[in-house]
DNA sequence: CGGAAATGCAACACTGAGGTTGCACATCCG
DNA sequence: CGGATGTGCAACCTCAGTGTTGCATTTCCG
């Protein structure tokens, strides 16, 4: 979590399918990196990159307790993202909306080219 | 869009950078991919594959117009994903509240909480 | 018609993401 | 203490994604 992570970098971290297996598990139950490599079909190090790279997006929270470290998942940056992403999303329909409406209302302001 | 791609497969899509300076100049005016490779520093080619994932993932719509072809930004797929980012987010989050009011009160924990 | 402009197709190169294995180090528990 | 159990670090491998170049093909316009 250096600084915001970028749009970009937010839908990348969240572009794996391992990734969301990951962030599914963490949604019902914080546990360990050890934890999820035991019960996804991966190693115990994948599981860790992955974790790096969902703490660097602000999607998981890391606490240690005593020799593990447990993880959960963080609604808020997802809650964050999924914000951003309708705003755009609205934006572009807004666009597309105002170019269809000026195709359907010729006397908006346009010389006239039919009549 | 052969069939509705799956969450980690739109979040893929707009997991990189050059993609979305696509889709942001499709946001703002539909053009067809010879004239974004004249403005973005790639190669028609790499626009065209990057027009293909977009247009996989419903973000982007194609539409023929004489001898070329002009992409527009779609907004409705963005905010169906957001919606959906939305909701598991506020899953984790009830998750979590859940869990901290279970620790607090171990008396009064209740099954749900749903309006 | 003839050329300019757009798309289509294919082979190729490079980088990095995802994954593995192995071992060292820390930490709890019986 | 001593053995599980969990984490940390590093080297390594593989492949798909990103991008390039080159050329063939279609399509419009003067």
């Amino acid at each position: 979590m250096t600084a915001t992570p970028t749009l970009p970098e937010m839908c990348a971290a969240l572009g794996d399918q391992t990734r969301w297996d990951i962030l599914t598990r963490l949604g019902q139950e914080a546990m360990s990196a050890s934890a999820l490599a035991r019960v996804l079909p991966v190693s115990r190090q994948a599981i860790v990159k992955h974790l790096d790279v969902l703490s660097e997006a602000g999607l998981v929270a890391a606490e240690r307790r005593g020799r593990e470290i447990v993880y959960a998942a963080l609604g808020s940056r997802l809650n964050a993202l999924a914000h951003e992403l309708d705003r755009i999303g609205n934006a572009w329909d807004a666009r597309l909306r105002a170019l269809k409406s000026l195709a359907e209302s010729p006397d908006e302001g346009r010389p006239d080219s039919r009549a």
